[in-house]
DNA sequence: ATACAAGTTCAAGTTACCTTTAAGTCAATA
DNA sequence: TATTGACTTAAAGGTAACTTGAACTTGTAT
């Protein structure tokens, strides 16, 4: 199957402008041309752009992702360095999670501190609560946002 | 305890001039001024700006963020629409998440692409073998990446 | 009293990532 | 063959979140 960059980009799910833009940054070297100057993506491409959209979701910028995708374009020779900015990535990304998790920790204790101030119709309740008379789970957080 | 701006911004590890610009954006209407025009920030802002860093990390926009705030300083005829908020961003740092954990599989199978091109010399070899013969987790990230 | 680091405002500059517009070309259908 | 919708490029515009620079003021330390 081929595809024009309308196409692939609802297959994407995203706009042709952006498909347009990419390959001016150099993000699509693969992406071939008609006769008459139409972009012609391969189902190959499509899984170039996947990897390109996983990349992306890790937080890496264009100008990181073009130079993988050099590499990749230059062959069995950069295998290695491919294989480096991949377990670099995977290890930002397990950083990226474990701080949201943290994050979560942070809103969960919003949320029962608002739950609670709902209950006694002042926001006073909560803010004012000893430390021990708050849920175990909540208190390093309290700490932590008091500075303390 | 009180600090200047230059102060608070190192306790926060951020740029002064980003606490000047949150300040003009209106994000931080608790701050209050000595008779010279210093901005003069308390124990109980730093909370706030906690807050502000929490939402932050959630994804959230300035703009949002500066509505939540504005609740905030209406006081307690407030806290259900806050409530909500909290709750709204608990359900998107979820998403985000799961969205990472995908990723991180991908980046996964990716890590083994390489490890196994890396072997035979060869990108040729994983990318061509069946897919019953790369490892049972990798079999659906493969499926997914080629639009299968 | 004087120096001087760090504060102030306002405006302009920066970066990343697109999107939009204009002017024109290609290619599938009637 | 003519129409029409989708393609092309180049340049400009947009947005979010800061950062920088210039000109000036504040407040602390000698």
């Amino acid at each position: 199957m081929i595809y024009t960059v309308g196409e692939m980009a609802k297959r994407l799910g995203v706009a042709p402008s952006t498909l347009r833009y990419y390959d001016q940054e150099g993000l699509l070297p693969f992406v071939e041309r008609s006769s008459g100057g139409i972009r012609v993506f391969k189902d190959s491409d499509y899984e170039w752009l996947q990897v390109i959209g996983c990349l992306k979701k890790t937080g890496m910028q264009l100008k990181d992702i073009k130079s993988f995708i050099e590499m990749a374009m230059q062959g069995d020779e950069t295998i290695e360095p491919r294989l480096a900015l991949i377990v670099k990535q995977k290890e930002s990304v397990k950083a990226q999670i474990a701080e949201l998790e943290e994050t979560l920790c942070t809103l969960e204790f919003k949320e029962w501190y608002y739950e609670t101030a709902k209950e006694n119709g002042s926001t006073a309740v909560p803010r004012n609560m000893a430390l021990d008379e708050l849920p175990e789970q909540f208190r390093k957080v309290r700490l932590k946002l008091r500075g303390e």
